[in-house]
DNA sequence: GAATTATATACCTTGACAAGCATATTCCAA
DNA sequence: TTGGAATATGCTTGTCAAGGTATATAATTC
């Protein structure tokens, strides 16, 4: 009965950090909810309700040996992430190559420089080079 | 004036499926936010706002040029993602071969596999060894 | 069968966040 | 300087998900 909207893509689930922890519990070996409990000191419900997010969207599978279930992972939602992020390993392959051609059309000064003797007269498309960068609000 | 929680984790940024349409959209090249906007065709106000989360987590970083941004990618957080992945396919590489050693602790009904001659014998605190599989509740 | 262990689930409360809408800000052009 | 284009931000609201606590379910042991 948890139907209606579970919850649509991989990236939701792992957004949660306990999600992450038991995942990355996982690798080494499959795992009871009691161990999993001990391990990442977490109250057994919050447990028992993770797993069971991660299940229904097929991160894990549990076998049932007595009162015990064991959860193991699943490879296929991870590599759905894996392949996500395929494009843009390609992005940051050529980034380094790419970092010294933008750096003459930047102010080299950069991340905090003043600005540089503020002139106007270009535009975007064509000849433009008035750009500044940035800063993180933080 | 933005600061006091931020984002914790780069997992929390890409849960949110138009943040991952903004990132797609700029493996290719840079954007301006109205490039953006008409592209993904959303309101420009969630445009902007989804674009600072980036920018504050350092997803993107803009450069000012007239009245426009230019935003475009930066590789560190999509690479955080990346290494936490690593742990993960060494296990999917494994599990494959894997697979077959499992299959015969499991029940072999399950799923379809063509069970080899199911096995018993492994154990787990004493005597039990009905391991059951259990079904996605969805 | 009673007590105990292991796990799941129900209910409630609270906090986070995304969207919508309006408005502020900045730069440009005439 | 007035208007308009491009972008950012403030405020409000609805939704949803996570945690807490209690309880249900199931298997085990005595």
């Amino acid at each position: 009965m948890a139907y209606i909207k579970s919850v649509d893509s991989v990236f939701e689930i792992i957004a949660e950090p306990n999600r992450r922890a038991i995942l990355s519990l996982l690798v080494s070996s499959q795992q009871s909810v009691g161990e999993i409990e001990r391990q990442l000191r977490m109250p057994q419900p919050t447990v028992s309700k993770h797993l069971r997010v991660l299940r229904e969207a097929g991160f894990v599978e549990a076998t049932v040996d007595a009162q015990r279930r064991l959860y193991r992972l699943r490879p296929e939602p991870l590599q759905e992430i894996d392949a996500w992020l395929a494009p843009f390993r390609q992005f940051w392959s050529a980034h380094v190559d790419a970092l010294e051609h933008y750096l003459d059309r930047i102010d080299p000064t950069k991340e905090d420089q003043s600005k540089p003797t503020k002139k106007k007269t270009r535009r975007r498309r064509r000849g433009s080079n008035r750009e500044r960068d940035i800063g993180e609000t933080k």
